[in-house]
This record gives structure tokens, sequence and C-alpha cells, in this order.
DNA sequence: TATATATTGGAATTAATATTTCATATTGGC
DNA sequence: GCCAATATGAAATATTAATTCCAATATATA
């Protein structure tokens, strides 16, 4: 093999797309094949392969042989690599995004750093997620008469988004700002027969904390979500959900949360539908 | 292979975790292994994951039999086609969601496709991000006395985290809210030494255009994000980005806008800091 | 502590897979 | 239309990899 042998799956694809037009007939057919199925030659067998594409394996081995290789093997072997970098664990991505960003890689990796620590976020909840814990919170959430929002700073934005989503479904709900100062009022008109989602994390806003303990002692059912079983709001919820957020430069992602958040809002709409329909039929 | 092979890549995680505990040592040695190294499963021969592990190749064998595969092979199967799923269009997925979801397939269903959807948009914008329109933004951005964040409804959530995220960065600025109507007013202080930040996706809340329209006037530059050349943000910016925002139920992701909102903060952050050491040495 | 049982290591065996070879077919140049 | 060069197909071979087997070791039980 010598040394220019494509080494990646983009160079290979380009020195095959500009190699294309001189190959002869059968070559041709695997390559195109090879281009349009990547992820066959990764994980087939030469012999497979071949099959599929219409061809003899020894054309494979042919075409691998013509792009440099020293036989089908290490043509596969850039085809793998492709499924593998994409593929490639969030944290070490993220991580490796850290290290360009730290060392002034320009403004594009800190986007690549807040994506990839979304991605990572939303996949660690997906398998985190606990689906009794789910339905126990949306059972809850769907009788309360008035749903009330409480979350600050960084939980803010979520807050907001559950109560804008609540209000599209028109399920009744009150966010709990701080603007007027009148947020003890606000809490005290609260019953068991409502319900709060109160969001926090970690350095948990003392307000979120003592505005949940209030209203917690008024027996109103309270589902969480935060960070650790050792967060503040964990005591007090009758339901909570532990998200971890990875964070970038600093700042946490806040997509999990806000996934969280969006199927809840939705699931209760639902539920409530279901319901409804229920009593009337 | 009876009926209750793992046939899933999670299913067959939940399995090995279930059983962890009773599983002899070398046996637990690659099951550990195995969840932490997926890729190494898929790709490495018997005796190349063995070495790794540091077991023997039967041991791997045993393994696999034990959680009901007939041998190394069909296990590999499991990890091969994880890579596989992985990589299928993201759109495929969330339309089997939606499907699961109409069918009444439960709230889980729910949940899955708000991931889904905040999965896709953030792919989607990790690719369409153009980074010469990010960097003209940043520096637009950085050179502004005061940083206004107009936004309502569906994206204010987005504009509270930004302003959150400035205030944070010691980066001055302005979240036009409209709880006290003084907007207008507001927005009159803004001058060309200012920038702004306009979020709002179709159907466009009609105040957020109006300010937007009214603080272009006066000649304050304009970054904003959006969702097709054809809104009518578009027209008033200096700077605009389209986000295509998934919806799962009638609601769209906000997690691409999100990445993208936390990464200009940041990288505006970043610049100011670089733009500060460099005027002091 | 003795005995049965389960687990492990490593070599032998079997299966599979890639590669080579060679006869045959096809193409391009004169 | 003929010859040389090139390409192709199919089977033979060599290589690599998975699996099995059995002896040795460790673990649990009475």
């Amino acid at each position: 093999m010598d040394e220019r042998v494509p080494r990646d799956f983009e160079t290979l694809r380009a020195t095959i797309l500009d190699r294309r037009a001189s190959l002869p007939k059968r070559i041709a057919q695997i390559a195109a094949y090879a281009l349009d199925n990547p992820d066959d030659i990764a994980f087939g067998t030469a012999a497979s392969i071949a099959a599929s594409a219409g061809v003899q394996p020894s054309t494979l081995i042919r075409f691998a042989q013509q792009l440099g290789f020293d036989g089908f093997t290490s043509l596969q072997q850039v085809f793998r690599e492709r499924l593998r970098e994409r593929n490639s664990s969030y944290d070490e991505r993220l991580a490796a995004l850290r290290a360009k960003a730290e060392e002034g890689a320009g403004h594009r990796a800190i986007f690549d750093g807040f994506v990839a620590a979304a991605s990572t976020s939303l996949s660690d909840i997906s398998r985190a997620l606990n689906d009794a814990h789910f339905e126990e919170a949306i059972a809850l959430l769907a009788k309360a008469e008035t749903i009330y929002v409480l979350a600050k700073r960084r939980s803010y934005p979520v807050a907001s988004y559950i109560a804008y989503a609540l209000g599209k479904l028109k399920i009744r709900n009150q966010l709990v700002e701080s603007a007027a100062g009148l947020n003890a009022e606000m809490i005290g008109f609260a019953t068991p027969r409502d319900a709060v989602i109160a969001i926090s994390f970690s350095p948990y806003a003392p307000a979120t904390i003592e505005e949940t303990r209030a209203i917690a002692e008024q027996g109103v059912p309270i589902v969480a979500i935060t960070d650790s079983s050792f967060s503040p709001l964990a005591q007090f919820a009758k339901v909570w959900f532990e998200v971890a957020e990875a964070d970038f430069g600093g700042f946490r992602s806040i997509s999990a949360t806000m996934a969280l958040a969006m199927a809840l809002t939705v699931a209760v709409g639902e539920k409530r539908r279901e319901t409804g329909r229920r009593r009337k039929g």
C-alpha cells in the first residue's frame, strides 16, 4: 500500500468520484454500490457485498486494489472507521471539542461544543428516563386543577416554555415569576387539588427551594426536575427526575430538560383528552 | 437461540446490567468491556476483543451464550445493528415515532419523539450553520454597547436564556419584555452602537416584527434567528440564521435554536475577552 | 475439609472468508 | 476483422477467525 491510499472516507469518496469515468464496467458498478451503501461495505463480507452489488468477490478485491489498498479488508477499514467516527462516544467528542476551544480553535468549535453537549444530554436522558416515574408524573399533573410552574435563573427558560405550551393546550397554569414580588401570595392560593412542576439545578436558586418548600407544606403535590438525589427539591417532590446535562465552556446544556418538559406537557394534554373522552363516553 | 434473546442494543444493555451482579468474574469483565466499548464489539474479532478485554476468546463466546445467543457472531450483530440504526436518517426514526404516538403507543413514545426531534434539529443545524455568518454575527455583537434581546411566545425562552447567559458573562443587555407595556420606550434608547438579537419563527409574533422594524429604523444592527428567507425578520437583519427545527405532536423543538443562542453568547464573551487583551497588551 | 459444581485457560478443530489463479470473454487499436 | 491488452467469472487455495473441547483451577456446599 503506497502513501497515497485514502485513509478517511471523504478522501476515498472523492477519489472514487474522480476516477469514476475511467473505471471498467464491473469495477464502476461496485464503486457506485460502495458509495450508495457504505454501511453494507462496513459490515458485509466480500462474498455478501459482491452478491448484493451483482459482481464477483474478485472484482471487489480488484476494486480495492485499484484504489491502492492491498485488499478488500483494508478498504473495509475505511468504511468502518467512518461509522466509528460518526458514532464516537459523545463524551470523547466533547472532550476533544473542549480542548480545541481552549487552544483557541475559533468560534466554530464553541458552536460544535454546544451542539455536542446538547446531543450528549439528550442521549443520556433518553436512556435514564424512568417510564414509571414519567407515567406517575403525568397522572399527577393531568388531574391538577392548576399547574404551578416554578423555576428561576438558568431553569427559567424551561418554565416559561412549559407555561407557553400548557397555555396552548388550554391547561390552566400559573408561572411563578418574581417580577412584582408577589410570589408568596401567588403560592398561597395553591391547594392539594393543584400540582407543581419545580425545576432547579445546582447551585439551586434559594427562591426556588423556599417556594417549593412552602407550597409542599400546603399539601400540593410536586413534580421536580433536578440534577441529583441530593437536590433539596427531591425531598419535597412526589415524583422527581434526575437530568444530567453536559456542559460546555461553563454553560450547561438545557436541551434534555427542555425535551423532558415538552414531553411532560404534551403527555399531560394527551392524558386529559383521553380522560375527558372516557368521562363523556 | 430462544425467543427471549435481546434483539436490540438497549434491551441487551438492560439485560446485561440486570444480571451484572450474578455473573462470574471473567464474564462480568467482558460484560463491562462490552458496554464501555460497544464499537469494539461491533468491529473487532473475537480474538482481538478478548485480548483488549483481558479474557480468552472462549470466555467471550460463553458470555454471548449466557445471554442466549448461539455464539459471538450473533451477539456481534446486535452491536452492529446499533451502529446502523444510529446512523439511519433521523427523519425515518421521527416518522416511525410519530406513527407510534398516533396509534397511542403510550407516553414514552411522546418523550422519545421529542428527544428525536431535538436530535434531528441539532444535527441539521450543525450541518447548515454558515461559519462566515456566525463570525459576522459575533463580531457585530461583540462591539455592541448594549445587546437588546427580542423574542415572544415560543421563542421567549431562548431570549430569556440569552439574557441570563449574557448577564453571567457581564455583558450589558436588555431583554425586551412586554410585561409593563413599555417596549417602545425601551427600544427608543437603542443607538447604532448597540445591537439586537431578534428571534422569531412562523407564525411570527406581530410584536416581534414590529419592534424589530422600529429598532432597525433607528440604525441598530440586527442579528436574526428565524426559519426561512421569507421571514419578515430577514429583511431587517444585518446577519440572519435559518434554523429548521423538527416538530413533534405540533410542538416544534427548540434545541437547535438554544444551542445556537448559547454558542453566540459564549463566543461573543470570548471575542470580547480577546479584544480586551489585545487593547491592553 | 472434602466433594461437587462452576469457571477459566489454552490448544485443537471446524467454519468462514479473503485472496489468488487461471481459463474465458470483452474491448480497443490498427 | 485480427491481435494484444484488459477485464471478468468461477473455482481452488490460503488465511483468518469462531467455536469446541478438555484439563486445570477456583468456588461453593455439606
